[in-house]
DNA sequence: AATACAGCTGCAACTATTCGCACGAGGTCG
DNA sequence: CGACCTCGTGCGAATAGTTGCAGCTGTATT
């Protein structure tokens, strides 16, 4: 896979350590087209390899490891886990969370463009904008609501 | 205290139950400027009553259900714990929360109103915009990122 | 190919938060 | 003011994620 080999070069340019563990992680992420949970990527790896295993522990390091280094969105759905998923510019987008009804709506990146280039001239902060999730009440819901009122 | 019987009033119009225990953590938020942890709300208690006791569960249930009826926010600044803040008109901002350094900058409500019209215009979609974090890189550590590489 | 060492890994304990359940107590109605 | 019903509470166990530590392994160097 050219991607894998992509992000492979990439981390070693920065003089970071690949470890099988780290390598196998990345690897469930990049054939995966979702976000996917910690737990979820365990589950992927004993699938692919059932000889293998490796420590919850490692797993959540290598997801925060591969965060740092921006190649993973670390991102909350409202749900009690977090959820990953390679940063690949093409697939970028934020979450719009209903408290209600716990859809999720993808709304296109270019949403919060404005909102970073407010913040580097404002206040020279870089802000890290990708799969982020804003919550609230959905159409529907809101319909829903008035209607009971 | 005026806020925190209207805070009483509103509630008991919506037809929810006021218990000792309610009282109790919306009567230390409200005497906080800052935002607080659910162990230094505990911790407020103990230390404002030191014969009463209340259950963790119950402090955690108590904020969330205090956000469900948007009195309260809650926000993670970068930690392992969320931090909760009375919702008054007053003191409403967002985070920048910079990765390296943990510093935290608080910016005006104002930034996120057009993202909010935004949604509300496109997916009909209702925001939650209260003490937003967004995390990134602040100035003075991207500053000493470039002096190293 | 052997060395050295910083940086990983596994393990088990720990923190923050949630959940299930049985009991208790707010608020409403008569 | 007392009963009733619903919903909240305490308790203890469960879950997601983190951390300390001792031993192991990538990787640069030779």
């Amino acid at each position: 896979m050219e991607v894998f080999t992509d992000l492979v070069e990439q981390l070693r340019r920065r003089g970071e350590r690949l470890t099988p563990q780290r390598r196998l992680v990345l690897e469930i992420l990049q054939n995966s087209e979702q976000h996917l949970s910690a737990e979820a990527i365990a589950r992927a790896i004993v699938l692919r390899y059932p000889n293998l295993q490796i420590d919850q522990a490692t797993i959540y390091r290598t997801l925060k490891w591969l965060h740092q280094h921006d190649l993973v969105s670390e991102t909350s759905l409202g749900g009690n886990h977090m959820v990953y998923s390679l940063l690949s510019a093409h697939h970028n987008h934020h979450h719009l969370v209903c408290d209600q009804c716990h859809t999720v709506i993808e709304v296109e990146p270019e949403l919060l463009v404005p909102v970073a280039a407010a913040l580097q001239e404002r206040y020279g902060f870089q802000a890290r904008l990708a799969h982020i999730s804003l919550f609230g009440t959905c159409a529907a819901c809101r319909l829903q609501d008035e209607g009971e009122v």
